[in-house]
Parts: structure tokens; C-alpha cells; sequence
DNA sequence: ACCATTTAAATGGTCTGACACTAAAATAGA
DNA sequence: TCTATTTTAGTGTCAGACCATTTAAATGGT
């Protein structure tokens, strides 16, 4: 007797959300394109509107295309951002209860070699920016602006990956700082000790990218979050004792 | 005169998957739950079926249910997992062109560090998948199966950060190693000597995770990564002339 | 009573056709 | 020429039907 294995039957939209996807990734339909309209879609592709809907619905969640309404609407071709990595970690972290610890461990991993490659890498432009957020930090620290400085704090460190012009190392560290943000507990960086300690390491950090010293910015950014790290359980610990936070 | 600024109108679906959203990520709905039927969603939501679909399709994009057919069908939640990040991160390097310079760039920012977690972390089961791999690794070589040796290499290294215990960073090496693999190329390793030095470095690292050595296990595991990077460039150096590869 | 077979129900998948809403372009009026 | 109006090309939404698939229930044979 024939012996036929499950046969998987795909969906209409999928099959053609995977035709489109294609031909975007591949570059025969390239940044700004304008796609048919959804009829055309449906006569082209023998489906009905619905179908093509759901397929660009599909498309339009992979951040490859975005639709708008009105006369000369309809979906055109968009360059998949960030903003795509950044949802999904979000989702993970929540749907996977990550312990906030678990975060902090990446963020931990990730920076030091990025603050190296910031060194090595860096240009002008990224040292404005970085010294831009920096001043922030301190504004909003000498205001007693809590909410601000944290704010101002994960924008410094976003800030620095970006100099090492590393796509994916940004895009990892944007995704993480999000959540860090979400979950961060303003009320433990009331202490202003904590906040100077903060602002020096800043600082030293600064100067190793500046002077492209990428083993001292990878030693100090990793002292940095690692103080950071113990400073977020001690304050944790001394609040709510030893329940684990999660997202 | 009043003056209001553009008002944003959100489509029905996207209010729809927000509201479900929510509701599976505050775990009012945990895993396994079923969602009422479409039919009933549409009613209770007061939106047409075509809506809800739409709001289901988004969320199963998302990873955070699915749809199955027949009777006793219908949409269950579940946990979302690192499929959904590899995805996204998968789509994002293509789309953007990220050079393959930079994914293997970022793969040595995570795994040095994510080897110390390893040493620290690791059980003895997660010391047999190591292991395990490495005996692959060294059949393939041994058997001059190229892309098994390939295979089996990307798999090693996902397997000791798998030891780190750290979701997010398993999750991050997942997707890089995705990409890494259909964009190696194969016969940069066809030298058997290059072959043979892997093998070594992995042993030196699986030492060190062992004996549960944190910085001499981030310690080989960075000057692993950083010889494994000047190989591949070597050889493209030698290959194609100066041509900066892209994935 | 037990097992195999058939039937029916529940549910997602797809299609059709219509209308509503939006935003830009074409047009008309001053 | 400038502004107000109308047209129009497109997506957004709905309603209803039918198809396809899976499984539970009914049926029947032993």
C-alpha cells in the first residue's frame, strides 16, 4: 500500500504573501515600489480580495510593506526596520515571562563588545549624539527628573551601540532597552549616589570611544552594566525581598 | 479656531488583536486556551468575520496562536517562541542588506560572553548536547561531508549558549546562525586544516565550560569567533577580489 | 458489548458582491 | 490664479453563501 506522509496543504494568502516576500527580499520589487491594488492582486493571482488581503496583512506584519487609504493608495514596498525585531523581542519577553534578570544578562553581553566596536568605529557624528544624550542624563539627574533620567540613561546606551554601526548589535539592544525601560523601577535610581556613580562611568566610557580605545570602552562598559546590574538586585532585594521580577 | 491634530483611525482588526493581545499577554488567556469560534468573536465584538479574521491572522504572525482546522478546530493560544524573533531577524537582514561582515561581527559580540554564561550556568545535560554536536562535527569532517560539518559547527555553537540558559541570547544566536548558514560558504572549508583548528578551539572551550572557568571560556570562545571571522574573510579575499559579500 | 463504518456537525478557508470611507486629483467658479 | 467643489481610485468593512477538513456522534455488523 502507498505510504503518503501528511501533506500539508497551504493557504491561499500564505502562497502568496511567500510569492510577494520573495520577489521584495530579492530585490525585483524594490524600496518604495508600488504594489497593484488588491484587485488587481485578486485577477492576477486567480484569488479573491480576501485572499489578497490577508496576504498583504501578512506582509504588512513583517514591516515589508505598509497600505495606505484614499486615492493613490494601496500597499507600497518598505525597507523591514528595526521596529520588526524590536515588536517580536517585546512579545518574547512578555509571552515568555524572561526574568528581568535574563534581560539585564543580554543587555550585559552585548554592550561591551558594542561599546568596542563603537570605538573602532565611530565617527564625529556618533560622538555628538552620545555626548547630546549624555548632557540629558545630567540635566535630568541635577532636576531630580527620575522618569527622565531613566529615559535619558537608555538612550545613552542605545546611543553607543549605534556607533559601532552595527545593524543587528542596534537593533538587539534597542529591542532589549525597550522592555529594560517598561520593567525598570524608577524609584531605585532615587539615590543620587547611584546617579553620580552613573554619570562617571558615562564618562569614562566616552573617552575610550573617543580616543578609539575599543579594549578599555569594552572594559569599562562592561564594569558599568555589571554595577548597574547589582545595583537593580540590591535595590529589588531590599524592596520586595527574593521574588523574582518578571516582565 | 480648534485646532486638532490628525486623528489616527485605527482599523478594526488592529483594535481587535490589540484588545486579544493583551489578554494573552497578561495571561488572562495562557497557553492552550481556546478563543471562541470566528463566527462567535464576530458577534461578541460586534465586528464581520472578515474583521476577526484579519485580528487572528495578525496574532498568528505574531506567534501567539494558532488556527486549526475541522471540527474541534479553532485558535489556541501559545507561548510565543524564538521562531518569531529568528523570523523577523531573518527578514530584517535580508531587507536591509545587512552586510554578512556585520551578522558575523555580532555573532562575535554574543557568543564570548554568552560562553561565560555557559560555565557558569551549564547542567551536565547541557554538557551532553555540546558534546553531542561535537561528535557530528567531527564525523563530518572526518567523513569530508562539507555541509554537515557546516551544519554541525553553527549547531555547536548554538548549543553552548543554549548551556548560558539565557532565553533572549539563545534566541539572538538562533536567528544570526539561521542566516549565517545560508549565506556560508561552503568552501572556505574544504581545508582540512582549518577543519582541524576548529575542532581544537571547540575542545579548548568545552574545557573551560566544563570546569566551569567563566573568563576562560568567553576568552577561547572570542579568539574562536575571531579566528573562524579572518578564515571567512580570507577566503573571500582570495575568491571574488574585494567584493563585500551580501546576503 | 465491541469494533468498524458511515453520517453529521462544527469550524476554518474561500469566494462574491456590495457599500462606506478616505484622500488625492480633476474640475468649476470667482 | 486661487479656492471650493466634485469626481475618482483606492482601501476598509460588511453580509452571506458555499467549500474543505476534521472529529464526534450515530449506525450497523459481529
Amino acid at each position: 500500500m502507498l505510504d503518503i506522509s501528511p501533506v500539508n496543504v497551504p493557504k491561499a494568502a500564505d502562497v502568496l504573501a511567500d510569492i510577494l516576500r520573495e520577489k521584495i527580499l530579492e530585490g525585483e520589487l524594490d524600496e518604495g515600489a508600488d504594489l497593484p491594488n488588491e484587485r488587481d492582486l485578486g485577477v492576477q493571482s486567480g484569488l479573491s480580495r480576501a485572499s489578497v488581503r490577508e496576504a498583504l496583512r501578512i506582509l504588512e506584519g513583517e514591516g515589508l510593506i505598509t497600505t495606505r487609504l484614499g486615492r493613490n493608495g494601496g500597499s507600497a514596498v518598505v525597507r523591514p526596520s528595526s521596529a520588526t525585531i524590536e515588536r517580536s523581542v517585546g512579545i518574547f519577553i512578555r509571552g515568555q515571562r524572561i526574568r528581568f534578570d535574563a534581560v539585564l544578562e543580554a543587555r550585559a553581553a552585548i554592550e561591551p563588545p558594542s561599546a568596542r566596536f563603537a570605538a573602532l568605529h565611530r565617527t564625529e557624528a556618533d560622538l555628538e549624539e552620545i555626548r547630546n544624550s549624555h548632557t540629558k542624563l545630567e540635566l535630568a539627574s541635577a532636576a531630580g527628573d527620575v522618569s527622565g533620567y531613566v529615559r535619558a540613561n537608555l538612550d545613552w546606551h542605545v546611543q553607543v551601540v549605534r556607533a559601532s554601526h552595527n545593524e543587528l548589535l542596534i537593533a538587539f539592544i534597542s529591542a532589549v532597552s525597550q522592555s529594560v525601560y517598561v520593567a525598570t523601577d524608577l524609584e531605585g535610581f532615587n539615590s543620587v549616589q547611584v546617579r553620580n556613580a552613573v554619570i562617571r562611568a558615562h564618562l569614562r566610557v566616552m573617552e575610550a570611544i573617543e580616543a578609539g580605545d575599543g579594549d578599555a570602552a569594552a572594559r569599562r562598559m562592561g564594569r558599568h552594566v555589571a554595577a548597574y546590574i547589582s545595583d537593580v538586585q540590591q535595590t529589588q532585594q531590599t524592596r520586595d525581598g527574593a521574588t523574582p521580577k518578571e516582565l
